[in-house]
DNA sequence: GTGTTAATGTACTGAACGTTACAGTTCATT
DNA sequence: AATGAACTGTAACGTTCAGTACATTAACAC
C-alpha cells in the first residue's frame, strides 16, 4: 500500500529542509558528524559539483537515507558542513592579544600578527574552503556571507581594534583604522593566497616569506608614520 | 619574491588531443570559432563541471560531433577556451602608457594606474573567469599558469618597471621593484576583488571605491618615501 | 558533373549520480 | 521484555551527460 505521496512540491524553492535535521538519538548525532567529516573531505577535495553523495557514505560506511535524513539534500549537506567548518574557524583561530602589551613595539606587533594571519590562511584545509566558497558563491550566496564572517571579518574587527587603540594613544597616525586594517591584511595576505589558490608551485616558503611580511609591515608602517 | 618554477613535474596527464584540431575548410572554422565562444557563455557561467557539452552545442545550433572532433573531450574545449581568452586578454588590455611623461605626477600616474587596474580586474567576464581558474586549478595546473602569465604576472611587469624608472630618476624610493608593485597591486585590488569572487553585495562603486584606491596610494607613497 | 574528403546531424550507449521507497535493524523508554 | 520510533542498508528509478557510430550533407579539386 503506497503511501501518500509527499509529492506537491510547489515550483519555488523549499530552501529549508522541511525534514527534522536533529538526531534524536546517540548513534544518529555520531553518524551525523560523521556524515560532516566525510563530507568536509569529499567536497573540499573535490568541490561541490564533482563531488559524489556516494563517496561521501562510502567512506563513513554509513548509508545514503541517513544523508537524506539529517540534510534533505547535496546542497543541505554542503551547507551545514561549510557552516561546520565556519564554527570550528570561529573557534580555532585565535589572533595576537587585544591590544598588546602597552610597551609593546608596534612593528613586533604587527610583524606577529601577520605571520599568524598567513599561517592561518595558508593552511590547506582553509585554501580549499576557500576555493569551494569561490566556486559556489553564486549559488550559495549567504554562506559565502557566513563564511566571510567566520574568517576574514573577524581578523579585520581584531585588528582595526588595535590599529584605534594605537591611533588614540599617539603611537600610530591611523585615523580610519577600518581602512587601515584592510590595507595590512591586503599587503600580507594576497600574494601567498593568491598563488595558492591558484594552485601554483612552489608556495613561497619560510624564509623568503617572512622577508616579504617584514617588508609589507614596515610599507605600512611608514604609511602610517609611525613615530619611533 | 617571485621565484621561478624550477622544474616541470612529470606529465601523467595524456592532455594533447590526437586529433587534428585545425578544421581545414572555412566554415569549419567559423564553427570551431563559434563553439569556443558559446563554450565562454556556458563554462563562465556554470563553470567546468556542472556545464553540459549539450547546452554549448545548442547554443550554436550545431552538434556534438564538431566538439569531439576540434577538441576531443571536455576538458579539451574548456582549455582551448581559456587559453583563447588569455589571448584576448593580452591583446585587450593595454595599461598605462610606459614610463609616464617625465614631468607628470607620480601620484597621478599610479592612481591612473590603480583605476585602470580595477576596472579590468572587476569586470563581469574577468571575475567569472578567476573563479573557474580558482576553481578547475588543480585539474588544469597549466592552464593556471597561463591565465597568471596572461593577465596579473603583464601587470605587475609594467608597473614594476615604471618603479623601476622612477627609482633610477630618483623620484622614488625603491629599491625592489618587483616587491614593490606586487605591494601596490596587492593595496589596490585585492579588496574588491575579494569581494566579487565572494559574489558579495554590495560591490564598492565609483565614489568609494575610487577614495579607496587614492587612500591605497597615499599609503604606497608614503612607504616610498616620495619627493615631492 | 564526379569523386573524395571533411563536417554535421541524429540517435544511441553506458555509466554516474541524486533521490526515493521500503523493509529490516537498532535504540530509548517503560 | 516489549514496543514504537529512530535509524540504516539495499535496491531501484529517473535523469543527465560525456562520448561514439553512422549516415547525410557540404566543400573542394579536377
Amino acid at each position: 500500500m503506497p503511501k501518500v505521496k509527499p509529492q506537491r512540491i510547489a515550483e519555488t524553492r523549499p530552501a529549508k529542509a522541511p525534514q527534522p535535521p536533529v538526531p534524536a538519538t546517540r548513534r544518529g548525532e555520531l553518524r551525523r558528524a560523521a556524515l560532516i567529516d566525510a563530507a568536509r573531505d569529499i567536497f573540499l577535495e573535490q568541490g561541490f559539483a564533482r563531488a559524489s553523495i556516494d563517496e561521501v557514505v562510502q567512506r563513513v560506511g554509513g548509508s545514503k537515507a541517513s544523508v537524506y535524513q539529517y540534510f534533505g539534500s547535496k546542497e543541505g549537506l554542503f551547507g551545514e558542513m561549510i557552516a561546520h567548518q565556519c564554527q570550528q574557524l570561529i573557534d580555532s583561530a585565535e589572533f595576537p592579544g587585544r591590544g598588546g602589551a602597552p610597551g609593546s613595539d608596534v612593528e613586533q606587533v604587527l610583524l606577529q600578527f601577520a605571520r599568524r594571519v598567513v599561517q592561518l590562511f595558508l593552511a590547506p584545509a582553509r585554501i580549499a574552503m576557500h576555493r569551494a566558497m569561490i566556486a559556489e558563491a553564486e549559488r550559495f550566496p549567504e554562506l559565502a556571507e557566513r563564511f566571510y564572517e567566520a574568517g576574514p571579518k573577524r581578523g579585520l574587527a581584531l585588528l582595526s581594534a588595535y590599529l584605534r587603540s594605537q591611533h588614540e594613544a599617539g603611537t600610530l597616525d591611523c585615523p580610519k583604522p577600518e581602512w587601515s586594517a584592510i590595507q595590512f591584511m591586503n599587503l600580507v595576505r594576497t600574494y601567498p593566497m593568491f598563488r595558492a589558490l591558484h594552485g601554483m608551485q612552489p608556495m613561497p616558503d619560510g624564509e623568503d616569506l617572512d622577508e616579504f611580511l617584514q617588508h609589507a609591515v614596515r610599507l605600512f608602517l611608514d604609511g602610517c608614520r609611525i613615530k619611533r
